[in-house]
DNA sequence: CCGCGGGCGTCTAATCACTG
DNA sequence: CAGTGATTAGACGCCCGCGG
């Protein structure tokens, strides 16, 4: 998970690990908190694969800080984690963080992914209204009931929030990329350069 | 030049979840 | 239940920039 998370930073752009723990409580902070703890062992052995490496950018005359890029071994391995949580997308903790780099994603899985994150919500929210059901048989206290209500009202948004970004990218594969982008648009704040990112369904129909 | 403060990077003990 | 790996908080050390 911390893996994906710091090739997905590296591929936008070169830093050191100060700065990527900034970016990662900046950016998936909302979510998620990593410690150096866990960032720089995490960074050791991404280098020891060669999916990162280590330079010292030649206008760093000053201090002498470790900065961290992606290798190309790095791009490909970021795609395929990225793409291979297939399996496992839609659970509660992994989503965000893949919503994060949704846009290297083709649009294809990018919807296969929404559908089935939407089925977890949906299959989510039936057990809350069976749970419900069986809260107010047992007479549970008001404040169990109005957490059950506020936890099934939570899914529902979400799932409304999912129809939006469904909608969006299905508009996208049938009259292409000029179509309305997803609902809000957000575009990264760091968008590295004007690179057009390579997506797996790119990576995966050459 | 020297001392200090703070930014940056590393290490470690403890905790927790998972697996065989 | 023990072993393993991921993660955390926090301590510590290095080094740069700055002021005296």
């Amino acid at each position: 998970m911390l893996e994906l998370a710091i090739l997905g930073l590296l591929k936008e752009r070169a830093m050191h690990g100060y700065e990527l723990r900034k970016q990662l409580s900046q950016k998936l902070g909302f979510f998620w908190t990593v410690s150096f703890g866990s960032l720089y062992p995490t960074l050791k052995k991404l280098e020891r694969r060669g999916v990162v490496e280590k330079f010292f950018p030649p206008e760093q005359t000053t201090r002498r800080k470790q900065v961290y890029r992606i290798t190309p071994a790095g791009e490909a391995e970021f795609l395929e984690l990225l793409a291979e949580g297939a399996h496992s997308v839609w659970e509660e903790d992994k989503f965000p963080l893949r919503l994060a780099f949704f846009r290297y994603l083709g649009p294809e899985t990018r919807v296969r992914l929404l559908e089935r994150r939407k089925a977890y919500l949906e299959d989510k929210l039936d057990e809350g209204r069976r749970s419900l059901g069986w809260a107010h048989r047992g007479r549970a206290d008001s404040y169990t009931l109005s957490l059950m209500r506020h936890g099934m009202e939570t899914t529902q948004h979400d799932i409304a929030w999912l129809d939006k970004l469904l909608h969006a990218e299905r508009a996208v594969l049938r009259d292409g990329p000029r179509a309305s982008a997803p609902d809000p648009p957000e575009r990264p704040a760091a968008e590295p350069d004007d690179r057009q990112p390579r997506t797996t369904d790119e990576v995966r129909s050459t």
